[in-house]
DNA sequence: TACAAATATGCAAACATTATAATATTTGAA
DNA sequence: TTCAAATATTATAATGTTTGCATATTTGTA
């Protein structure tokens, strides 16, 4: 593989890349859960859920233990929920844009298109 | 769509989510950078950088003006070097899982294999 | 056995990546 | 002004892949 590192780093935020697995974190932010919390909070198939708690797994985002039949979710580090708020902060910065994004269909213009074209300044020297 | 917003960061995250552009972000870290110096830093198809490019530039992460014939490219909000910086110390603090993982090829053992079986707590009443 | 949860399987679809080729923009020279 | 070079972007297509999901089955616990 040629960049091990960045490699994982990008599995890791494709992991946080689907609606669903959002909306688990932003749950587990008020503590752990059982699956069956998170089923009923989600909405969807009970297998989806285990799916989508097997990614978030595998990235080590979230740990599992075992009490009793039922199974308990929490996030490991608390970091994760800082990097989600960073990621809101982003947003409501460009919420503005972003609004315009969502309600044109995500349709953007070609690149040329927004680019004033801009004089190169003038080098004084050379 | 079910769930406009959730979706909407859902796409910001997958944006991330491929080590080249990951590449582009922290190099963009020391400041604007045309695309013929992208390209020398990131050793791939020119097209294939703007093309990494773009998908930046559609969730708003990075900002173009052009300057001459160039293309200067910046990060549009610093907040995403602190979103950076909050993953780099995620994946700091699980290092060692995270050696693991790479050594091991990312193969991780069934959910019940790790689940170290518990008895839940007795209660004290019914 | 019944309940809770995970996993296996299979499929469709969406997606993503990359390579190649074509196109656009600016600049400067003839 | 016309052309060519340099810089980038975009279109296209082929591909490959993941991915998400539904259904069915299995595992673990009480």
């Amino acid at each position: 593989m040629r960049d091990p590192i960045r490699q994982f780093k990008a599995e890791f935020f494709r992991a946080l890349g689907h609606p669903a697995r959002l909306k688990l974190l932003e749950f587990l932010q008020s503590g752990e859960k059982s699956v069956t919390e998170l089923q009923a909070h989600l909405e969807i198939e009970p297998s989806a859920v285990s799916q989508h708690l097997a990614v978030l797994r595998s990235k080590n985002i979230v740990e599992a233990r075992r009490e009793g039949t039922s199974v308990l979710y929490s996030v490991r580090d608390p970091q994760i929920f800082e990097l989600l708020a960073v990621a809101r902060r982003i947003f409501n910065n460009h919420l503005i844009d972003t609004q315009a994004m969502l309600k044109q269909a995500s349709r953007e213009p070609r690149l040329e298109a927004r680019l004033k074209t801009k004089r190169a300044p003038q080098r004084t020297t050379r």
